[in-house]
DNA sequence: GATGAATGAGTATTCATTCAT
DNA sequence: TATGAATGAATACTCATTCAT
């Protein structure tokens, strides 16, 4: 018996699989758990409403399997962004970009995680939470890196600003088609995003207000320690 | 205490319909359209679920009417905030203080426009998307008054930072309970709120990045106090 | 105390009761006895729900209300044909001519009549059955002296020949709108009527079978008695 | 006996589909379209009200199945009768007998149809219409060819005639309980149906006036036995 | 493993009827 | 007498889940 045709069936297990997950994520993406339709997701996989029980036991067991793997795949797409050397406000300016750009490029994401987000309260996915409160975690030691290399100043608590920053470019794409009717734009163009990702990083990195010209700079800002 | 003058009738059609709307806040806010119940709506409003039809015509026409009193009363805290005459530092300060307080007074709301703006592609209820849509509108014009007083500086399109602004103070709560068994703070505290409110209004104004202090900043902030 | 002022209140009790019994009559032949709606009708009445129940007890008691009230009407409107004294073709003629016009300007008993009959087995409103058996009976006996009278051949029991008459009459109403759009007929228009009561007369009184000349009538018609 | 030989399936999707339509046929028959209860024509169908939605979509699917049912039925029946070639007198007596016949054997039909002539102006379900007038236009064309070939007198339109035989017959079986009260007979007996039908046909073929019978009137009514 | 039929608990909605004023 | 609010039982319809083949 060779492995090969020991593996077809499987083979077709896993397609099986495959596509109730894929058309799970849709449907839990589009319309959230309780919006969900079992039927449907059945129909949309072309498969049989048994084998979701088969191979996910209940509605909450395909939740938590969809919820698992759209984690997996950010995990997957931003550790990567997060690992380069580079000098902290280089790092900064990618870091920002390769989140925003992931998330323009995964709308599903984008819903998935809000939809976790809302109903938290009532269901035990930790998933969706565990990476957010990793990420941010990671990020607030990169912005520590930062300001132990003297390229940031410290501002209130740093893990303060990284959620600030993480709401700023996550918000962009939870008022997705709001914004974009709003703004006459686009966000599936890659330029769009990048120049919205330039808006984070300038804020980021500089802020709003107008200061004067470098040549006289002494002091640090805090205006309070001035007299 | 004559009968006529008695203020508490048993049976009153604006208590009873005040009740609902109050029970039906509450449950949307937990559990979305979808989610909410009209039986455990009318059981919480002590009424009988006939009454919801009566006042409300179905489901649709009790979440619209909660999501119209949400956005109301919304609209009621930030316009007086809004309003003020102040140098453009501080109108910000103010307003992003402001809406913070608000957000963090009123998690039910957070999570109605939460829902709203996911279920936007299905429902039709504007108020929400309107909301937002007006209040960026506003503070984007104020953003470019300030602009034009010299006060900030242009980084990209207006619109955009606007849009980041309103992402990072929403998102705090979005994220609410996460954020806070991260921190290990209570957001109910009005000093916590303070705290987080300053990491924003810092980073939109001066930015992260370290320069050094110019020559003459030997005041306060606030230009208008150079002569 | 004066008898017109006492009469004051009374005149509205009875203007409400007139009312309400107007409105009822109209939902109950519209939509018949499940279908129509207390509050409709109450709303129809421009008058209170609760005053059904004070003046009729129950929908049941206001459609038996509404049952009679509808019979009375149609035996005021027909008893007069009946008692006229005519040679039993003219009175045939008459009686038919008479029903027909009934019928058509009565559109909504025929409505009630027709309900009722269906629902004849589950409600125990004896008025409709009544008086169309009524009716019938008496019709029956004027189609018997027709025949005593030597005007008339008997042809099978009379009680199935007056059935048969009423049928036709009523037909042409219950499937009146049918009818009319099949043959481009409105049968509000008397003249309409009138062509249809002719047809019923002619049928009853002549048949349809072509016949010789009536120079060589010698013989009573049943062909069986000739040889 | 093999299992795939089995022909009685505990889960057959046709078995079930039947047994729910005859169930509501019975229901809509005795109760209409809005007294009709699905809980009562599920558990009559000794099946789950769910399969209800499943085959016919809502309460008002399931009725036009009903009613489709019921016309076609009819159709086969009567299609046959109307068919056959026999000089225009007995194929008079033929279509009059058989239509009776059918009814009588049908009453489910005759309330069906019933129902849905009141309902007309409220639903849409063409079929019952449709077979009437479809019917009555054929019925309309014999009678003519009967005129055209000289056997019948033309009385009036057409139209109205055949209108008024088919309101004959089917007013007999509307009033059925009434009538068989009335008369002490029993319409399930063929016997008094025919004795019923004999009266119609009379009446169409003869009418009532007694008239002197023609000179060579010499032999029975059947005018292919005159040499 | 895969399929389609079946089910029972639940969901929004409606109705006739009755209080309270 | 009249009014408007309230109610509980029912009604059409839906869903996740489980048999039977």
């Amino acid at each position: 018996m060779s492995p090969s045709t020991r593996t077809r069936p499987k083979r077709s297990a896993e397609r099986t699989r495959a596509n109730i997950l894929e058309a799970a994520i849709a449907a839990f993406a589009e319309h959230g758990f309780e919006g969900a339709r079992i039927d449907a997701i059945a129909a949309a996989a072309a498969s049989n409403k048994r084998m979701i029980y088969v191979y996910f036991e209940s509605k909450e067991g395909l939740y938590d399997a969809v919820m698992r793997a759209a984690v997996e795949s950010a995990l997957v797409t931003l550790r990567d962004a997060a690992n380069e050397e580079l000098p902290p406000e280089e790092r900064t300016r990618r870091l920002i970009r390769g989140y925003m750009h992931f998330l323009a490029d995964h709308p599903r994401f984008v819903r998935l995680v809000s939809w976790e987000s809302l109903a938290a309260s009532q269901r035990a996915s930790v998933a969706a939470a565990d990476l957010v409160g990793g990420g941010l975690q990671r990020l607030a030691q990169l912005a520590e890196r930062g300001v132990a290399e003297g390229a940031f100043q410290p501002i209130g608590d740093v893990r303060h600003l990284v959620a600030a920053v993480h709401g700023m470019c996550l918000g962009f794409f939870q008022r997705r088609s709001l914004l974009e009717s709003l703004w006459g734009a686009d966000l599936n163009d890659p330029g769009a995003v990048d120049a919205l990702a330039d808006v984070v990083v300038s804020l980021v990195l500089d802020g709003l207000r107008r200061r004067p010209a470098p040549a006289d700079r002494l002091h640090p800002t805090p205006p309070e320690t001035a007299p």
